[in-house]
DNA sequence: TCTATTTGGTTCCATATCTAAATTTTTCGC
DNA sequence: GCGAAAAATTTAGATATGGAACCAAATAGA
């Protein structure tokens, strides 16, 4: 027989996240550099935060995106200067994107706008509880992430 | 003096929020009755759950989403006959939503459709330790809600 | 080796959202 | 009553993204 469990408690998990991924995209998307979007400091903020050069392929598979959306974004990034792309010499079909200075700059402008907010934040949360929170988070997003598609 | 934190916790709260965000909802879209998309059912659920009627200045409050695409959304949704909208009879200017018996059924079928993912979740995180969990998501939904725009 | 399949990337098109601003109608404070 | 504010709609347009078709290069296998 069946059985609808209808979790309240799921729903209200990814009620809050859904809630809390907004409003915090809201706020972030108001501290970008003029000019600059959600989706392109995403790719920039990955890129730099990783240090190294990543594939078109690698970035659309972290970001669980279409190689066409990622192509997309990497092109506004090369026109506006924030990305440098060289070839994958062992790999005549790949290319490598890493983060050009300008690109640096205008990420940390970014970030050090929304410092204060950030800030704020942890100081209301408690960052000893909100570390305790993380591995939580990140386990959920592993699970979703290992899901047959 | 200027102290720029560069607060790496707050960056990984916030990735992992949207990495599971954005997962979620992939998953989520997949189990929707076809024609149903994600902007609209996250309206009929909420009207769902609350169980009464709101008004369209209400839900784009509750969204953070603007008049007009509150609007667009629930002109879709009468379309589809799954919601009911009456006069407000104390205001002339507003009115009021509700869900229709279509519109029940449509959302009980997306709910019951993503269930046996949303159970499986449970299970694996863990009903206590997510119940632990949601109090923080709350209070951070609240603060962030609460921001200066 | 030759062929079939897979993989990385791009392009093009369709569509989902959403914002912003202008507009209409109604309400409300004073 | 009047002017300001609020509810809802309309319109125009920006963005992001998926999906499919396509090319070129790599790779597996017979």
């Amino acid at each position: 027989m069946s059985k609808p469990i209808n979790d309240p408690l799921a729903v209200s998990l990814f009620s809050e996240i859904s809630a809390i991924d907004h409003l915090f995209k809201i706020q972030l998307s108001k501290s970008l550099p003029i000019g600059m979007k959600l989706s392109q400091f995403a790719i920039l903020n990955h890129i730099a935060t990783l240090d190294g050069e990543k594939t078109p392929v690698q970035l659309a598979r972290s970001f669980n995106l279409t190689k066409g959306a990622i192509t997309n974004t990497l092109t506004k990034l090369s026109a506006m200067g924030y990305i440098h792309t060289r070839p994958d010499w062992d790999d005549a079909r790949s290319k490598l994107i890493s983060i050009s200075t300008a690109g640096k700059n205008a990420r940390n402008r970014a970030v050090d706008s929304i410092e204060p907010i950030l800030g704020n934040l942890m100081k209301v949360m408690g960052a000893e509880k909100t570390k305790s929170i993380i591995p939580f988070l990140r386990d959920l997003r592993i699970i979703l992430n290992n899901l047959e598609n």
